[in-house]
RNA sequence: GUGGACGUAGUUCAGUUGGUAGAGCACCUGUUUGUGGCACAGGUUGUCGCGGGUUCGAGCCCCGUCGUCCACCCCA
């Protein structure tokens, strides 16, 4: 027997009703918020991503899967949705018109080599939205409110964190200070993080190592660091969240796993769900199209683990639907063939083909959660009619065939 | 990449000090002729993850391997 691959599922039945209901909930509401869908190739240069989510992430660092093709071209599956939406952004030359927006969302298959485990998998699938042209902090606070709605329309509760990453004014100097904070205590921090301290010293600031996180109590936080403009934007964030009712939280310790980031970042956690603990993540980045080549324009976005919230979502009931046809005898089942072919321009029908006595077609019908059984026995074959139940209300009806 | 737990029927699981497998659920068929969900009766279902080893004999012990789950890490 072949089985999927590790860390990869096949998603059927239940979950899959859950699938399409929360890509079809988040996308109707991020189309209410002008977002248009966007579909990128899940195999992209290798380069893109070292260039965007940056060298000095777990992500690029170890988990791409990456691999020579046959034209020998380094290329690797798409770890991450952002990435490939800036580089078609760029590709269309969107970044030549200033000051227009363009809003796309997306979703699809993610992939990571990474070992699995509850909410992380190998294969998995996010939704998210990329907003290009706006440097507003509304529009941050815009992006936030929606995902807010989202999950409230799939009924999950969550907690919002969120922070500021400062900008190319704040960021260096808060940077050096940061590492001159960390530098006499070196010694004391974890292997991470004195290897964080070259490489990317912020990093530091979410180390989960309860040692790491007791040394740094006392460091300096960014947002008492930021420049005006990153202050003001920071307060006008939380002056909008606080008069929109969102609770939330400052977390100066919240750092981005991927290195494009600026200005605004949030997460949304849930603590129902195990450790995998972020249901949503995504923040400002303002620079990351100039990195892929295009002209400055500043951009906002998130993704959210379609894979991390679906156990969460709250379905609407599911109820009885279409029609279950059977018939008696093989004549029957013929005639019900035709029938169900006209029927199916407007109804969902399936059809039994093999022919039983009535009390197992009732069975059938009731197992399959369909709304009515046709059935159509001896009797009814004779008369040209149709018998038909209601499973719900019990009614019974019998029908000219040609009436119905 | 590191650590821990676990792989027995479609599924959830039991399986005593080693003696070649069992239960519930599900499924199928009935319970007198055409009325579902309930009840009852009967029935089907297993390379006991895979490969070695120990043994007269292994689901059980040993080694390896693959996989699942959980935590660390990372992140959606």
């Amino acid at each position: 027997m072949i089985n999927a691959l590790r860390g990869m599922k096949d998603i059927t039945f239940e979950e899959s009703k859950r699938f399409i209901y929360i890509i079809e909930t988040a996308s109707k509401i991020a189309q209410n918020y002008g977002y248009g869908y966007i579909e990128t190739p899940i195999l992209e240069e290798t380069k893109l991503f070292k260039r965007s989510v940056g060298e000095s992430s777990d992500i690029v660092g170890k988990e791409m899967y990456q691999f020579i093709d046959k034209g020998e071209n380094d290329v690797c599956m798409r770890p991450e949705g952002t990435a490939g939406v800036v580089r078609a952004f760029v590709q269309a030359k969107l970044d030549r018109v200033q000051n227009q927006k363009h809003r796309f969302y997306y979703y699809g298959a993610m992939f990571r080599y990474e070992k699995p485990q509850k909410g992380r998998l190998r294969e998995f699938h996010q939704f998210g939205c990329e907003s290009f042209g706006e440097s507003s902090v509304y529009e941050d606070f815009t992006i936030i409110s929606m995902i807010g709605e989202i999950f409230k329309a799939l009924g999950i509760k969550y907690k919002l964190k969120i922070n500021s990453l400062g900008c190319v004014e704040c960021m260096p100097t808060y940077k050096e200070s940061l590492i001159n904070f960390l530098t006499p205590i070196k010694e004391e921090l974890c292997n991470d993080c004195q290897r964080r301290i070259d490489t990317n010293p912020i990093r530091v600031l979410d180390c989960k190592n309860p040692h790491c996180q007791e040394l740094i109590t006392d460091s300096p936080k960014l947002t008492f660091n930021l420049c005006s403009s990153c202050d003001s934007d920071f307060e006008k964030l939380k002056s909008l969240l606080n008069s929109a009712n969102v609770n939330y939280e400052i977390d100066t310790n919240l750092v981005r796993g991927l290195d494009y980031y600026n200005k605004t970042a949030f997460e949304f956690v849930s603590d129902e769900i195990g450790s995998q603990s972020a249901i949503a993540g995504g923040g400002r980045y303002d620079r990351l199209v100039e990195f892929l080549d295009g002209k400055s324009t500043p951009a906002v976005g998130f993704a959210l683990g379609i894979e991390r919230i679906w156990e969460l979502v709250k379905m609407p009931i599911s109820t009885r639907e279409g029609y279950y046809f059977g018939a008696m005898n093989q004549e029957g089942v013929e005639i019900l063939l035709a029938l169900a072919q006209k029927t199916r321009l407007t109804q969902k029908v399936s059809v039994e083909y093999a022919p039983k006595k009535l009390q197992a077609h009732l069975k059938n019908a009731d197992k399959a959660n369909a709304q009515y059984l046709l059935f159509l026995g001896e009797d009814e074959l004779k008369e040209g009619k149709v018998w038909i139940k209601n499973l719900e209300t019990k009614e019974e009806t019998i029908r000219l065939m040609e009436d119905f």
